[in-house]
DNA sequence: AATCTGGTCAACCGCACCTAG
DNA sequence: GCTAGGTGCGGTTGACCAGAT
């Protein structure tokens, strides 16, 4: 297929970090037409977007539905339960979780949880090879991060997963502070509403 | 105080799939 | 059956920020 096609015409399309004039525009758009058809969604409403960056926009910001940052550890322990049976399917695992994006829980899966693999894992080699060294037969506690970790992610299905929502602490300082807050876009989208 | 480094996250890109004509 | 247009998904990138040096 061509890939020009999503954005066939020839004006100019605007990228980047989405304005809050674009924000309002979005919103006051939906709210009066609802979503869909992104592309001429994109078109009627003035935005010189593409509907791709419209949709994604809408899906991992603006909804209202959607909920922001402070992951919790029950939520934590379910990406990681579904993860372990699905594998990277986003979407899917997002859709367990309500109010949060596959955006958000791919971002917090790369920069939380597969850091932690990999640390376990190098832990893991690191001790396998010492105790190649040593030799020893004395048996080995299965309470550490690293046994922890590796278990998982070997997709190993028995019950571990218990000692996940105390190995990952709720960090809690998530900078979520956006340069406006979604309760100020909604409360300007229905000033727009009542002045229309 | 200045610079470096690593973490986080919003947004883009490319591809696959779906559907209407 | 073919094609074009639209949508959804997963991977990747780049800007920004905070903490370390």
């Amino acid at each position: 297929m061509d890939k020009r096609t999503c954005d066939s015409q020839d004006v100019e399309v605007r990228k980047g970090p989405w304005t809050m004039e674009e924000d309002l525009i979005l919103i006051n758009y939906i709210a009066n037409h609802g979503e869909g058809v992104w592309n001429s969604l994109a078109r009627s409403a003035g935005l010189k977007r593409t509907g791709k960056s419209c949709r994604l926009r809408w899906l991992n910001y603006l909804r209202p539905d959607v909920r922001r940052g402070n992951i919790t550890p029950e939520e934590q322990l379910l990406i990681m339960e579904l993860h372990a049976k699905w594998g990277n399917r986003w979407s899917k695992i997002a859709k367990h979780l309500p109010g949060r994006t596959d955006n958000e829980i791919k971002n917090f899966w790369r920069t939380r949880i597969q850091k932690h693999i990999k640390q376990a894992e190098n832990i893991n080699r690191l001790s396998s090879e010492h105790n190649n060294i040593q030799q020893a037969s004395t048996s080995q506690t299965s309470t550490s991060l690293a046994d922890s970790m590796e278990t998982y992610s070997g997709n190993n299905n028995n019950n571990n997963n218990n000692n996940m929502g105390t190995t990952f602490h709720h960090q809690g300082n998530f900078p979520n502070e956006n340069i406006w807050s979604m309760e100020d876009l909604w409360s300007m989208q229905l000033l727009n509403d009542a002045n229309n």
